[in-house]
DNA sequence: CCTCTACGCTTAAACGATTAAGCCTAATCC
DNA sequence: GGATTAGGCTTAATCGTTTAAGCGTAGAGG
């Protein structure tokens, strides 16, 4: 990366002042006269040495980097990793730069990619915070450092958010399978004070007593997220084997992927015989999507309008958190019997 | 991101030049000869104000900015997002940042990307090239520009690249299918003159040839990157239909995971009937692991090794091209019947 | 003929850090 | 006791860019 051309380069080249050939290459010619013949001649040779402005001394002056940070749980994880290509993308053609982080539901990883980030001057944030993360979350607003949480949020602290409907769409997914008849359905989400996980559990205990169902203690799951593969086996069996369930609500696209395996390990009749539902599609199954029916969130809207939401937020001081909520779609295909 | 504390702000508050709170922030004190009283008090100073280095400042002087840029293909295709976690670690773990661009296989997209980072002040690149940016490659070879390319390489660019051994790992896939008894065997590729799928190609056709096959023209197809769904249905119509073939290799995830689908629109028992191999996992097909063998590259391996070899040319000007080609694994699971 | 304005440019200061060089005082050396 | 050295700090320059302010010259206006 050496014998970059600076402004100081062109200037030479030209001989003219170094702000001289700024306020052309910026554009800001007209404004500071300078001479139309001046300004060719600064642009030919600007274009001749390839000159490329350099960022970073610009976004000392200016104060402001045009980068985004966006930490999510896991960038490789589907979901995250769709809502990060739409971030890019978005961001991308708005001239920002995204730096991404992976916190792994972690509040201490949080915390340090968090620091990581604002050493590297981000304008703002667009964050899936982890639990127990609400004390950076103040802080962060406290500095009014701009920033949009997606997937979560905190009920408590006013900040400016792109989540979904997830009450409604968990009593969507549950309804789904009480129209197929189910009277037993469980439901498995993950061991966390996340308010969206919340709500969720909120819309599944909603849809079940509607439909009359009292005692919802023991259809209800929950597993950790460092130890999801034990407690999902465990899960599974007491629910499958000894609940004799058939009919169940993966409340995450990571629980349902670990779920169907542990189905899968109890053989297919199992398999075959039980009703899934999941939250939010996922490239695992894919190509069985007839099979599993989802709860579907438009992850495209969601990265741009958070994108859009924070940009507005960094680029007019747009104080008061904006908020939006989009509703989801329960995505049923045809069901394949895989007895066929 | 307002009233963030500089080195100016602590200089004030303790009475002393800038400089000698620098020297104590970035542990040069005893060099420099600042006294222990000083220096203790400075350091608590700049703990009490939060202080955090503009790292952008820091790089315009040291011509260093510890940020490293990634671009692949699609960073919300599984295998590139899996690679991306693992560089992002790696990276934060040596105190780099990364910024990740997709390029989807488009040369113009992956100029303009490489520019934008390059805006950016990058040290260095690590590319999964697209078809095409030869020219591009070379420019940033010719400026001495760190870089190292993963996944693909351009067999007449002296490059450093990690790699795997291609041409190994499509013999094992397609031996594989010659022991399962197949003798007429087809294999899907992109229509693409990558050197790591022409790698791929040479030897599915030399085991096939080691086979005795002779005629291996009817038993190659080739889709578009661009056409993919609609090539994909003509192509497996073609060979599954009219060739009446029941082994495919297909030599990506992304073309497995249409293939499969179009498989599945030929009726489950079609799907039954045939032996797949694919190259490189995906999560497409996680939890029907045990189903279709794949070939496993080391991606973590990968991952890793790159960041390392990137930040040994940025560090130390190591001017010679490290080379890394990985081996393969063909992971087979027991076949679970789906026809129970 | 003197002043005013327009024009086309330059100088200077700043952003937040790094790093070389210099200055002053007090202690040490022979 | 004069020179040297060590210690503890400051000044100055610089990275690449932006932006405000200033400075000549020439033509217009009175």
């Amino acid at each position: 990366m050496k014998g970059k051309t600076s402004l100081k380069d062109i200037a030479r080249e030209v001989g003219v002042s170094i702000p001289l050939v700024s306020y052309v290459l910026s554009d800001k010619g007209k404004e500071n006269r300078v001479s139309e013949q001046t300004a060719k001649r600064i642009r030919e040779v600007a274009k001749a040495m390839n000159y490329q402005p350099n960022l970073n001394a610009r976004s000392l002056k200016t104060n402001r980097t045009r980068t985004i940070g966006v930490i999510v749980a896991d960038i490789s994880n589907p979901f995250f990793a769709t809502l990060a290509r739409v971030i890019e993308d978005e961001a991308y053609t708005r001239d920002y730069t995204v730096i991404f982080g992976s916190s792994d539901e972690n509040v201490d990883k949080f915390d340090k990619v968090l620091r990581f980030l604002q050493t590297r001057q981000v304008d703002g944030f667009i964050l899936a915070a982890p639990e127990g993360s609400q004390e950076m979350i103040r802080r962060l607003k406290e500095t009014s450092t701009p920033m949009v949480m997606v997937d979560r949020y905190f009920r408590d602290i006013e900040v400016a958010h792109v989540i979904v409907d997830n009450y409604h769409a968990s009593v969507q997914a549950t309804n789904y399978l009480i129209k197929k008849g189910h009277d037993r359905i469980a439901s498995v989400m993950y061991d966390s004070q996340l308010d969206h996980y919340a709500d969720r559990r909120r819309g599944f205990v909603a849809a079940l007593q509607a439909s009359g169902v009292q005692d919802i203690e023991p259809l209800t799951a929950k597993v950790g997220h460092v130890s999801l593969k034990s407690d999902m086996k465990r899960t599974i069996s007491r629910l499958v084997q000894e609940e004799e369930i058939r009919a169940i609500y993966f409340q995450t696209n990571t629980l349902a992927e670990e779920g169907l395996r542990q189905l899968m390990n109890l053989g297919k009749d199992i398999l075959n015989q039980t009703d899934v539902v999941v939250f939010d599609q996922n490239s695992t199954y894919h190509f069985l999507e007839n099979l599993i029916p989802y709860i579907k969130q438009p992850i495209k809207k969601m990265g741009q309008k958070a994108v859009e939401i924070l940009i507005n937020q960094i680029e007019s001081q747009v104080a008061a958190p904006t908020t939006c909520q989009f509703t989801t779609k329960l995505k049923v295909g045809k069901k394949l019997s895989v007895n066929g």
